[in-house]
DNA sequence: AGAAATGATTGACACTATCCACCATATTTT
DNA sequence: AAAATATGGTGGATAGTGTCAATCATTTCT
C-alpha cells in the first residue's frame, strides 16, 4: 500500500485541480460524458440565435438530409443514436421552422422521404461552416492526435450503430 | 471532383450502414455527443434499480465525496462540468435517498462539507464495481487503444476544467 | 463600515430520453 | 386470400437536464 493507493481517502480539498478522480480517471465513459457537456455548451454558443441551436439532434438531421435527400426518419434516428419518437419531435421542430419537408415515400406507404427546403439548404451551409470552425475548441491537440481519437471513436460509433441495427434494439 | 466528393449528394438510402456522415465524420464533437448517448444508456442499464441510476451527475458526486470527505458542492460541480444549481439538485436527490449528509463547513460559513452516509459508502463500493465492469462496453478496443483515447480525453478534460475555473466561467 | 465577491439554493423554462400504446402499411405465414 | 406479425411513424406521460436570473448568507476587499 502506497500513499496514493487508489482506495485511500485524501483530506478535504478546495480546488478542482486537487481532485483525484479515482476509478473515474480510468473510465472512458466518464470523460465522454463530461466532455459531452463542454462540447455541447461550446456548440450551442456558436449556434446562438440560429434555428438549429439548442438540442443535439438537429444538426445531424440537417446534414444527413442534405447529403441524402429522401432519407427516412428512422435512418437518421439510428445514426443519431436516438429513438424514433425522439426523432419525430426533432423533425416536427425543423418542419415548423421551415427547414425540411416531409413527403410520402413513393415506394413504401409507411415511410417518409425527407427533403431540405431552400431555407434548409442555406442553413445547412451556414452550419457546416460553423461546425468546421468548432474544431478549434480542441485547439490544444495536434492534427495527428485529433485524427487519432476520431479514428478510434469512429470505430466505436459504427460498431454500436450497426449492432443496434442488427439486434433490433428498440431505440 | 471525384464520385465521392464531400459536397455531392448521394441517392436516397435505406440502411444506416450506407449513411455518409459528411462533415460530421471529421468532427470530434459529433462522436462525443453520439457516444455519450450510447454510453449513458449502457450505464443506466447496468445501474438499473439502484439509487444512483438515471442521470449523469450522481456517480461522480458519490465517488468524489467518497474519495474526498468534506468536499464542497462547487468543487464537484466544476469536476462534473455542471453549474452549481444543477449540482444542488443532484445533492438534494442523494440526500433524500440517504446517501450523503450535508454539514456546515467549520472554516467557512457559506460552504457545505459533504460526507457519505454508511449507506452511501456501501453504494459507492457497489457502483465502483459496476463502473469498472462497464469497461467491456468497449470490448472491441484493445487496452492500448483504450489507454490512448483516455489519455487524450483526460488532457482535454483537465484543460477545460481548469480554464473554466480560471476564467470564472459561471457554470 | 460599506462594497463586492463567493457559495448555495430556488423557480422558471425549454429541451431530452425513455417507455408505452397506437395507427397505417407491408410482409410473412398458413 | 385471410390472418398474424413486423415495421415506420406519431403522441402521451414521466423523470431528468441545462441555463438563467434572483435571492440570501457569509466572507473578503478596500
Amino acid at each position: 500500500m502506497t500513499a496514493d493507493d487508489k482506495r485511500s481517502s485524501t483530506p478535504p480539498i478546495t480546488r478542482v485541480e486537487d481532485v483525484d478522480l479515482g476509478v473515474l480517471d480510468g473510465t472512458l465513459s466518464f470523460f465522454i460524458r463530461s466532455l459531452n457537456l463542454a462540447v455541447t455548451r461550446d456548440l450551442d454558443a456558436r449556434l446562438d440565435g440560429m434555428e438549429v441551436a439548442r438540442g443535439t439532434g438537429k444538426i445531424t438531421a440537417l446534414f444527413l438530409i442534405d447529403r441524402h435527400p429522401g432519407i427516412r426518419p428512422s435512418v437518421i434516428a439510428a445514426a443519431s443514436m436516438k429513438d424514433r419518437s425522439a426523432m419525430a419531435r426533432i423533425l416536427d421542430d425543423m418542419e415548423k421552422n421551415g427547414l425540411i419537408r416531409r413527403e410520402p415515400d413513393p415506394e413504401d406507404g409507411r415511410v417518409q422521404a425527407l427533403h431540405l427546403t431552400e431555407k434548409g439548404e442555406k442553413v445547412s451551409r451556414e452550419v457546416q461552416a460553423i461546425v468546421r470552425q468548432s474544431r478549434d475548441f480542441f485547439h490544444d491537440i495536434s492534427e495527428e492526435e485529433y485524427a487519432q481519437v476520431i479514428d478510434l471513436l469512429r470505430g466505436l460509433y459504427w460498431r454500436i450503430v450497426k449492432s443496434h441495427q442488427a439486434k433490433g434494439t428498440r431505440l
